[in-house]
Order: C-alpha cells, then sequence, then structure tokens
DNA sequence: TATTGTTATACTCTATAACTATA
DNA sequence: TATAGTTATAGAGTATAACAATA
C-alpha cells in the first residue's frame, strides 16, 4: 500500500500537472509569439508556413491545423497577399497546392531559427532533463487504446 | 564528446519538444472543453470558477487569468446572469470580490470532477510516469535566471 | 452523390480607451 | 495622483452555411 496512491491523491496530483501544462503552453505561446514579432507576421500565418514543408493541399492543411477548410482560405489569401504562399494546381482538378514561394521559403528558416532559440525547453532544460522528457511527452500521446502500464 | 549533443541537434530537439508540448496541451485543451461540456457552460467562466476558491478582489482575478480588468467585469456579468457568483464589497470600498455563491460552489465541484476525470495525463499516464514528470515540468517553469545545469 | 475550395457572415474571446468612485 | 471597477467599442481568430466546380 505504500506505493500506490489512493484515486483522490492521483487525481489532485493529476489536476497539479495539468496546471503545470498549461502554465507551460502558455509560456510556450508567448515565446512563440515573442520570437516572431520582429517578423511582422501574425501567429496564425506563421504556424501556416511552419506546416508547408512541401507543398500541401488545402485540405492537408485544415486537418493538421485542426480548423475549417473556409479559414485554410482566409489563411492562403492573407499569405498570398505577402507574396509567401502560391496556389498550385493539383493532379485532381479540385485541389489547390499551397506551396512557399522562395520568399516564403526564407521566412520560414526565418520562423524556425527565431522560435527554436527561445524555446522555453532551451532556455530552461539540460541537455539531461530534455532527455528525460521526451519518452513522457510521447506516452501522454500515445493513442487511447493503450491503457498506461500501472 | 560523446555525451554533448552539437547545438543543431540540440535545437531540433527541443522543436520536437516543443511540438509534442503544443501538441498535449492542444489535447489537454479540448479535454478540457470536451469534459465541461455536459455544464453548458462556456469554458471562460469554467476558467474563472476554478479559480475562485475563496472570494477575490477582482483585481486579483485579472492577475491569475492574466487578463484586462475589463474582461473580468464582463466574466462577472455572465456569472453572475447565471447565478454563480456575486460581487461583494471589499474593506476598501472601491474593491469588490467575486464569491461563488451556493449554486457556484455546487458547479465548481462539478467542473473540478469532470475535468480530472476526463484529465490526460490521467487516462495516459502511470502512477510512475506522472511522478517522473511533476520535477521536469516545474523545472521548465523555474525563474529566468536560473540557467539550466548543463 | 461526395469532395475541394470559396464566399459571406457571424460568433467567441479578449483588449484598449475613456470614465467613475474611491483612496 | 494612483487604483478598482465599468462601459463602449473594436480586433483577432475561427466557425457555419450555402455555393461552384470537379470527381
Amino acid at each position: 500500500m505504500v506505493d500506490v496512491p489512493d484515486a483522490e491523491s492521483r487525481f489532485d496530483e493529476a489536476r497539479r500537472l495539468s496546471r503545470l501544462l498549461i502554465a507551460i503552453a502558455e509560456q510556450a505561446k508567448s515565446d512563440f509569439a515573442e520570437a516572431i514579432a520582429p517578423l511582422d507576421l501574425p501567429v496564425p500565418l506563421a504556424r501556416a508556413i511552419l506546416q508547408l514543408n512541401e507543398p500541401a493541399p488545402m485540405r492537408d492543411l485544415a486537418d493538421h491545423l485542426t480548423c475549417d477548410r473556409s479559414y485554410i482560405t482566409n489563411l492562403a489569401d492573407q499569405l498570398g497577399e505577402r507574396g509567401l504562399v502560391a496556389r498550385v494546381p493539383g493532379d485532381d482538378r479540385r485541389v489547390k497546392l499551397l506551396a512557399l514561394t522562395e520568399a516564403g521559403v526564407a521566412m520560414r528558416e526565418q520562423i524556425s531559427t527565431a522560435v527554436a532559440e527561445r524555446n522555453v525547453l532551451m532556455r530552461r532544460l539540460s541537455d539531461t532533463e530534455r532527455q528525460a522528457l521526451a519518452p513522457l511527452l510521447e506516452a501522454v500521446l500515445r493513442p487511447e487504446s493503450s491503457a498506461p502500464p500501472t
């Protein structure tokens, strides 16, 4: 009975961890915003650019960013106005791919570097700590089916 | 030189962890929303209620939720309409405290339970994993001044 | 008939600025 | 003069519904 916490204290602990996680996520979010501030690019556009490693159907982007297709149209328009992406026709003629322009690729590089440098995980954790953290975060995201090995 | 990753791979690793962290935070956010959906209460109101352990000046709430005082007025109005909180005068007569009503306390209990039960950290991590995770999350949030022990 | 992207519109969350009443 | 809360307004981010083109 020594090592098995009762249900209530497990809940309390999970709540405490949740609060920590939320605080970290908020920190990460504002880190991201601050990192890209000099680039004069709204956060959602930056997030979209980071997704565009390869030209991709707008539909795929909607899936990856978990948002509506109409919002992708909106983002694509804004990115187009800035000359950062172009719509290119797909094989299936209903489909349009979004592809970074040359300027878009350069911007992606800038975003990526700025964000990594300011990253709270870089600033506050040692190499050892980061190595310990990775498998735990992966465990949180493992598929629903796999129950935790209690 | 074996154990010291070069700068580039450290960046890559931090980026990977960041993506994981963001994915988890999004999961946690939608878990929260789903958990409280049956309660028919908007997310920001639920978050505010969770803060109101004790009656607190509206100003304090603004600090804890890191938002503008005017928004707290907004939240307090909505919570008031639902009969969940009441404004009570403070000693300093400029100050108003927000206090949960009886219905508010009951709602807080419901939110708290629903959220803890659905919590992704409860669902996917073992007790052991949660115990390992806590100090790492705390390290991420430690004050800027304390450099990581590389 | 189902799917892709678009358009027009509207909603939620939150901030800014100007105000009031105290201190 | 500075602080707590309020009001009115505005903006960012995102969704819904109806639609056109293609499959």
